[in-house]
RNA sequence: GGGUGUGUCGCAUAGUGGCAAUUGCACUGGGCUGUAAACUCAGCGGCCUUCCGGCCUCCGCAGGUUCGAGUCCUGCCGCACCCA
């Protein structure tokens, strides 16, 4: 893997540049579409293509369970496998941590909106008290319950590393621990510390490991919503010889710009920096603006799954009632497969109709909404005028 | 004509005399950020309330029994099936 920038805009981290890997190359900023268990939900990869999307990101734990990573090595790796010609990366596995650990069961996201500025941590409440989860933690890995039939899985940093040798995606993650945004101070330094002795080992032995194919590593930065963690961490991370970054774990939505130049201001220049995760059109702009190249976010094709569909003018919830009759397009001037041709009572019947045609083409829509504000910014970064992009875009999307 | 059933929220269903009444679908609105997710939460007779809640109306229609009836009784109406 290579990384060149090609235009840095003068007033921010925003820059523009090229991934290129033995797959091809990513233009950047990208918006690189997920496709967890080795397939983009609801859609063919001529229709990812088609919808804009560069690069596929899938998932270790998963792939290792369904249908193993042995399977997908003998398949010929990742992207043969599911038929995608371009560029892919895997995440490893540290999500997971997240996912089926501290998030199990109930309704918390990464993301947090601290909207009545009063965080309960997890710490306060007793152990006995908590959730079960499929995880447990510990300094040599972390066990897993299948999410599947319940049997256990023990994953190390060495162990991520070689699933994702594996799978033989272009880009793959160090083994981190994602947090909750409800864990305490003394918890999200405690599992930082962790994490960094991760990287550290998942670097170690991705060295050491036999190369089937090209594979570039990239660490991953924790910290949660801690200034001085976040920096830290992009410290500890800048000092170990990674291919490139990944910027993880939870934020507070309205910091989350900050939480990204904290970091990027000290990692190394020239190399590439990819937000795990994130998603939201506005995001995606203070991301670029925060110096990031590349992010993944499964928010297209879920949202799309589940009937909400991205406009520049704002989300739309399309069985609404009040688009029962309205055959205007999704968005008038967007350009994707399902505006040309269908309209939004068509959608909204599907929906209603529990047609699987109706996830498909709300995925496309919101594949190429999210491809193209990235693709935009791109353009306007070359032709120095990302902040009157931003500007429009926010306003649009705002208004 | 005789008999046996049966009528509960748009549809379909629960419902031992204390019930504003179960569940599913539909409907209405919300949520979803490195996918445990084509998922999930809430509302769904009316009015009021800051939470707790309060008041009114209500189970085909009309009577009756009872402290109290969706539940029991009588009649009527509708529907289903069986016998003529």
């Amino acid at each position: 893997m290579n990384f060149k920038i090609v235009s840095k805009e003068n007033n921010s981290l925003a820059r523009a540049g090229v991934i290129s890997t033995s797959h091809g190359d990513i233009l950047t900023p990208a918006f690189v579409t997920v496709g967890t268990k080795a397939t983009v939900k609801a859609l063919s990869m001529e229709q990812v293509r088609e919808a804009g999307s560069q690069v596929v990101l899938a998932n270790t734990y998963h792939l290792y369970l369904e249908p193993g990573d042995d399977l997908v090595r003998d398949a010929g790796g990742l992207g043969k496998f599911m038929n995608w010609n371009g560029p892919t990366m895997t995440d490893s596995g540290g999500f997971q941590v997240f996912s089926l650990g501290a998030a199990f069961g109930k309704k918390i996201s990464k993301v947090a909106k601290n909207e009545s500025g009063i965080w309960i941590e997890s710490g306060e409440i007793p152990k006995d008290e908590r959730t079960p989860t499929l995880v447990e933690i510990t300094e040599e890995g972390v066990k897993f319950k299948s999410y599947l039939d319940g049997s256990e899985h023990f994953f190390t940093p060495e162990r991520s590393m070689e699933i994702q040798s594996d799978l033989g995606a272009d880009i793959i993650f160090a083994f981190d621990e994602c947090t909750s945004p409800d864990a305490s101070y003394e918890y999200q330094k405690e599992a930082l510390d962790r994490t960094h002795r991760w990287a550290s080992r998942s670097l170690s032995h991705h060295k050491s490991l036999a190369r089937k194919w090209d594979q570039a590593l990239f660490g991953i930065v924790q910290g949660g919503r801690y200034q001085d963690l976040r920096k830290e961490s992009a410290r500890v991370l800048a000092g170990m010889n990674f291919d490139g970054y990944g910027i993880g774990g939870s934020f507070e939505k309205e910091d989350m710009g900050n939480a990204v130049r904290w970091v990027n201001e000290i990692l190394p220049e020239n190399k590439p920096r990819h937000l795990l995760g994130i998603g939201e059109p506005i995001d995606l702009i203070l991301g670029i603006e925060n110096g990031i190249d590349t992010f993944d976010c499964v928010v297209p094709t879920r949202l799309g799954r589940n009937g909400t569909i991205y406009t520049k003018y704002g989300r739309m919830i399309i069985t609404n009632a009040e688009f029962r009759k309205d055959f205007s397009p999704i968005q008038a001037d967007c350009e994707c497969y399902t505006c040309l041709h269908y309209s939004r009572a068509y959608v909204a019947h599907l929906f209603r109709a529990n047609e699987m045609l109706a996830g498909t083409l709300a995925s496309i829509h919101n594949l190429h909404f999210l491809t193209k504000i990235v693709a935009d910014a791109r353009e306007a970064i070359l032709d120095d005028r990302f902040f009157e992009y931003k500007k429009e875009v926010l306003d649009n999307y705002l208004k």
